[in-house]
RNA sequence: GGGCGUGUGGCGCAGCUUGGAAGCGCGCUUCCUUGGCAUGGAAGAGGCCCCGAGUUCAAAUCUCGGCACGUCCA
């Protein structure tokens, strides 16, 4: 059989036939013996607006959802399945997605590759899930959303192990059974599409289950994956069959809800609340009523979305040309409608339908702890708000950002405890701000960036709208609004542009991927692990052990280096560099280990001389050892306190542990101050104080999420099927490979010595504890009393003695200066300095100083219009310093050229120069010449 | 993780391409105009041009490093 085709006994048993879609070509399976075309194509309209699909649901928003879901789950529950609690929509298990983006994300990819056995076999679930690749399209098509929930029911078969639940034709009954019986769906309605799918590594085939119109779920069947040996190609790349075969299921918990309520768009069916109160706030109906169209408004929104949805807005394709066809189409062409008209229904509507979906989004985006920032993750909730907030100010919603969030928060998201509001309230009232001033920002740079084109000009230069867009985030609709607020009326970006950027920054994504550093590390031969001593016991610290290897390292860096060996041992207490903490140094019998790092569960020390046997005794420093263990259990501590001060929202975005401090990065919103910074420390030291111990244990991975939940995954996604918990009892638990000191009493002393800001939303804890903290209070002291010894003050009256002398410095400099211009007009003005010929004033003037201050004088003599002058001012410091000027636009400028007078004196202070006509300088290395520069001076003046 | 950009009086910014005297608008102080206010006029104060190296006769300007901040993409 062909990759991809289906053909199972239920079709024959239900009477189902096979068919070819007319439209797509695709192989179908339906009970219709009329049907022509697959369900899912543009001649297939939904059917079930305004006379819904599925029966027995008159709720909407949050309720309909809560029935829906619970439907499902009951149904999967009854037949065998185990109802799995949903995972946060934040995936920190993962290191290759920031986001939850379908049901079966939970368990890729330990339980997928087989690792891991699932939480439970089979297993139903419903995902929270947020999709931003539609971003553009939701509100528009009426179908699309970023977030949604993927309901699911999943099955793992493993035949070699005897552990098999079932397959393609059991899989299509129960998803038949539930949408027939349950859900009551007459069963000629439903098409099977076969649709095989592949990704990630993995492949299989797929049924798409088509409604109405209405693509309501899809079972892929994945038994295939990516090998190169492999004997089925897909799409280019080759697959084998895999020992696992999953079921992998995806129904859209609000597609049904859609089809149950029967209204024009999604939205309506899934928020409810919040479209009929941005609609009343913007007054949207009378605005529409006052176009005087005779048609019935929520019958107009069904045929927009019946039209919509097929014609499909997406991203890049002309929307002015999509208009003027949807304008036509409109009932059938029965209905008069102007494409102006037409916009002015569906534009304000398509922001109001996509800010409950944004809304929600962010809210659970924030609510699972990921914190607003210009890169990185945060930067995606930070997206959506800015798009919201974009939204708002185009319907003219006077809210802010936090209200809308409330509203939102309490109409749909009623199980977040009070805590995660006020935090998510609190960060959405900074990224309006935040927004607010890129905005004002924006209007100033815009100015700018227009100040050379003529208020009467038609176009922008290309790179003026994209240098805005990328550097400050202005894009080049807000770019047009902004200029024609400020006087540039008649500026119009061309057709096409937005488009053409898009591509340009895809393109250099694309660009940017292939560029591939690899790393070059050991290679090892050997693949048996070093057992880890420090894992069973921490205070082992001398051993023994047996060399597996022991080979010299050939440099390739310059000659000098001194030679090395790098050694493995069948067991070692030396912990390698890993998880942000540093590695163990010490001795291997009498070679100095200076690096210990891990390849592939190996333990490589490197060492400065051969070893003498195959047995040998390792020695760990000690101080060093405890150190870094008293640092790195204190950023467990701190990471606990911080989350206690600052909110559940704080996260550990990565650490650093060494000898001489400890570095821990959070999440957080905003510049922490220095008495934030004190309170995490006090509440730290309470710890310490309480003398709590320290459990370490090792459990199962699906053990693990289950009894201590995400929070435990602070230090990055999991990588073993078994997690090492360090549990500092009741106040942090984690996963973590480091050492740690057995109770916290032992960490003796932390303190924060400052913070900084790694990115937007993450702030970077220097930590230190114990001797490394004492060691650290010393220094501070010393600079200090050094300090304040050398201006003469107490420590304590440092900071007011520094802003006095600061003060007083730039008074006397400026004192200074006055004098200065004082003395030279003085000097000019009679004694032997200044020199009148043909009405020319030649001032020529020996005096202290350097550039900076002969500059300053300079102004006093030649910047008056009515007394043309030709100054020169030498200095004898720092080798000999010359300055000349002339007075602009005068007679004195005419005669002669600052330039040439400067070369002609820079010679005898064995110096050079240059400059403009009318100002100029040079310096050199023998002030003794400089009376000889200055009768130079005078004899190319000619006085 | 990566790209691009920005740090200049209290605030908002120009100057940087092509090195050569520190500028503009608002605000501030004083005076004038007025019965008073809005306003108008005049004079003035206020700058480690983010920090540190380098190049140069000369750096706000060019190069490198650091710090602080912005923006976009994955």
């Amino acid at each position: 059989m062909v990759f991809g085709e289906i053909d199972i006994p239920f079709w024959s048993e239900e009477g189902f036939r096979l068919a070819i879609c007319e439209e797509t070509g695709s192989r179908f399976w339906t009970r219709d013996q009329t049907r022509t075309t697959s369900g899912d194509t543009q001649r297939d309209p939904y059917t079930f607006i305004g006379k819904p699909i599925i029966s027995g649901y008159d709720v909407r928003g949050s309720p309909l959802k809560d029935a829906m879901r619970h439907e499902f789950l009951t149904f999967f529950e009854d037949r065998g399945h185990k109802k799995i609690a949903p995972y946060p929509v934040v995936a920190r298990w993962r290191d290759d997605i920031h986001l939850t983006i379908a049901s079966i994300a939970d368990f890729q990819p330990h339980v997928t590759s087989g690792k891991t056995p699932p939480p439970a076999n089979p297993l139903t679930i419903s995902q929270p899930c947020i999709r931003l690749t539609d971003v553009a399209a939701v509100g528009r098509s009426g179908r699309h959303l970023t977030t949604f929930e993927m309901m699911a029911h999943h099955a793992f078969n493993r035949e070699a192990s005897d552990d098999f639940h079932y397959w393609i034709d059991k899989c299509v009954r129960l998803c038949d059974e539930l949408l027939t019986e349950s859900f009551g769906i007459i069963g000629t309605d439903i098409t099977y599409v076969e649709n095989p799918w592949s990704g990630g590594g993995n492949a299989g085939a797929a049924l798409e289950v088509i409604v109405g119109g209405l693509e309501l779920a899809t079972l892929v069947f994945m038994d295939l994956e990516e090998h190169p040996e492999g004997d089925t190609e897909i799409k280019g790349l080759m697959y084998r069959k895999m020992d696992q075969k999953i079921i992998d299921t995806g129904y859209g918990l609000e597609r049904f809800c859609w089809a149950a309520a029967g209204t024009p768009t999604i939205y309506e069916a899934v928020y409810p609340e919040t479209v009929s109160n941005l609609r009343k706030i913007t007054d949207f109906d009378n605005r529409v009523k006052s176009l005087g169209l005779p048609i019935d408004m929520d019958y107009l929104l069904g045929e927009l979305s019946r039209l919509a949805g097929i014609l499909n807005i997406d991203v890049g394709t002309d929307a002015e040309e999509l208009y003027v066809s949807l304008a036509a189409k409109i009932s059938g062409g029965k209905i008069q409608i102007s494409v102006d008209q037409l916009k002015e229904i569906t534009e304000p509507l398509s922001l109001i339908y996509a800010i409950p979906d944004h809304l929600q989004a962010v809210c659970s985006m924030l609510g699972d702890g990921l914190v607003p920032s210009n890169s990185k993750a945060g930067y995606l909730p930070r997206m959506l708000a800015r798009r919201v907030c974009r939204m708002k100010a185009e319907l003219g919603i006077n809210l802010s950002l936090a209200e809308l969030g409330q509203k939102h928060i309490d109409n749909h998201m009623r199980a977040l405890d009070k805590s995660s509001v006020e935090g998510i309230l609190l960060m959405l009232k900074s990224e309006e701000e935040k927004y607010n001033s890129m905005l004002q920002r924006g209007r100033s740079a815009v100015k700018t960036a227009l100040k050379d084109i003529h208020k009467n000009a038609s176009s922008i230069d290309d790179q003026i709208l994209i240098r805005l867009a990328e550097e400050r985030g202005i894009q080049p609709d807000m770019t047009l609004t902004i200029a024609r607020e400020s006087g540039w009326e008649n500026l119009e970006i061309r057709v096409g542009f937005s488009a053409e950027m898009a591509a340009r920054s895809a393109d250099r994504t694309k660009q940017e991927s292939l560029r591939k550093a690899s790393k070059e590390t050991y290679q090892i031969q050997h693949d048996r692990p070093t057992v880890r001593l420090f894992d069973q016991d921490p205070d082992i610290l001398e051993f023994k052990a047996r060399v597996v290897f022991c080979e010299k390292i050939i440099s390739r860096d310059e000659e000098g280096s001194p030679e090395r060996w790098v050694v493995a041992l069948d067991q070692s207490a030396f912990y390698p560099t890993s998880g942000g903490q540093e590695c163990d140094l010490g001795w291997i019998e009498n070679s100095r280990v200076t690096e210990v790092t891990s390849e592939k569960g190996i333990i490589l020390h490197y060492i400065e001389t051969e070893l003498p046997g195959s047995e040998v005794t390792g020695r760990v420093d000690r101080k060093r050892r405890k150190q870094i263990t008293q640092h790195h259990s204190a950023v467990h501590v701190v990471g606990g306190s911080a989350r206690k001060v600052l909110g559940q929202h704080v996260w550990q975005a990565g650490s650093y542990k060494s000898r001489d401090l400890a570095r821990l990065d959070i999440t957080h919103f905003e510049r922490l101050t220095r008495a934030q910074l004190d309170q995490i420390e006090d509440h730290a030291n309470l710890i310490v104080e309480s003398s709590i111990d320290i459990d370490i244990k090792v459990v199962p991975r699906s053990h693990a999420d289950e009894f201590y939940g995400f929070t435990i995954y602070q230090g990055g996604a999991p990588k073993h099927d078994r997690i090492r918990i360090v549990d500092i009892n009741g106040h942090d638990t984690q996963a973590c490979g480091g050492t740690h000191v057995g109770n916290t009493s032992e960490i003796s002393d932390i303190r924060l010595v400052r913070s900084s800001q790694v990115q937007d939303g993450v702030e970077r804890l220097v930590v230190m504890a114990g001797e490394a903290a004492r060691e650290h209070a010393r220094q501070q002291t010393e600079i200090l009393t050094k300090s304040a010894d050398i201006l003469g003050v107490q420590p304590e009256d440092l900071p007011k003695a520094v802003d006095r002398f600061f003060r007083e410095w730039k008074d006397q400099r400026k004192t200074i200066e006055n004098l200065r211009a004082e003395v030279t007009r003085i000097r000019a003005g009679g004694d032997s300095s200044a020199t009148n010929k043909d009405g020319v004033r030649y001032v020529l003037m020996e005096m202290e100083g350097e550039f900076r201050d002969l500059m300053s004088t300079l102004g006093e003599l030649t910047r008056d219009p009515q007394n043309p002058t030709v100054a020169i001012l030498a200095s004898r410091s720092g080798g000999g310093k010359i300055v000349v000027a002339i007075t602009e636009d005068t007679i004195a400028s005419k005669r002669h050229n600052a330039a040439t007078i400067v070369k002609a004196m820079a010679p005898s202070i064995k110096g050079s120069g240059g400059g403009k006509p009318t100002m100029a300088q040079a310096s050199g290395k023998d002030p003794e010449g400089m009376e000889s520069a200055m009768s130079a001076a005078r004899s190319e003046l000619g006085i």
